[in-house]
DNA sequence: CAGCATCCAAGACGATACTG
DNA sequence: CAGTATCGTCTTGGATGCTG
């Protein structure tokens, strides 16, 4: 496979003498990463309504490669927020279908999003602002 | 510079359609790619509490490059979440400030922290219980 | 239909060296 | 102290082609 189910960049290197400020922020960090990942928030967001199959996740999110959206739904279901059933039928079908534990992250991450969504303006005008001081 | 300050993957393929479903999904996953970053969050705790300077930032976020805390930095001041104050002294001195915007996203952003705190062993258990089944 | 394997380009990141 | 510049390495992710 191309690429790891378990990024690298989400470990990290211990601290010499560990701070008990960060006692904990390890393994925080590699949660936060998986909302950090745009297709995974897309996928939670679009299965929060009901179980989906591999090919209408596919077409509700647009612009998705099928690796991408494979390789996600395993990051999910990795971590326990997504479950995969298999049905032996000719064709084959494969329903995705929040956990428990999914539908629980899904309600801070939609707060999340909502807090994005009512700041885009803002923060948009920032960036625009920042980059026009700096480009030239 | 090596790294760009406008990472392009979360920038949005244009579906051929546009789905009404996903309207304004694409400015909402690049403010989510900030929170993803695993070093905006450490800042943005670590800021949460006052002002700090460079090397204090540095020092408190063990594991830290000098060059991806400037482009973290960088990158929170360019959404609006960050100011960045410069005193003319010798030698040098900057704080770091988080703004009322950043401030107000460090609400939900600690939300989402606590829920990963909490749900920290599940998925962890999730986890090895998937590698298990599939390593071998 | 669902998905794995391979290839390849683009980008992210750390290490190092240098500056006002 | 607080950066910038540059280099080399690793990861990411799209495209394509092949299977049960």
């Amino acid at each position: 496979m191309g690429t790891s189910l378990r990024p690298a960049h989400i470990d990290f290197p211990a601290p010499a003498r560990p701070d008990p400020n960060h006692a904990d922020c390890r393994g925080v960090a590699s949660v936060l990463s998986r909302v950090g990942d745009k297709w995974s928030v897309f996928v939670i967001m679009m299965l929060s309504d009901g179980p989906k199959r591999f090919n209408e996740l596919k077409r509700m999110i647009n612009g998705i490669s099928q690796r991408m959206l494979t390789l996600t739904l395993r990051g999910l279901e990795r971590d326990g927020l997504v479950t995969r059933t298999i049905f032996p039928t000719i064709p084959p079908r494969v329903d995705y279908e929040l956990t428990d534990l999914g539908r629980g992250l899904s309600q801070p991450v939609e707060a999340l999003g909502k807090w994005a969504k009512d700041h885009l303006v803002q923060i948009e005008a920032a960036r625009s602002q920042f980059d026009e001081r700096n480009d030239r």
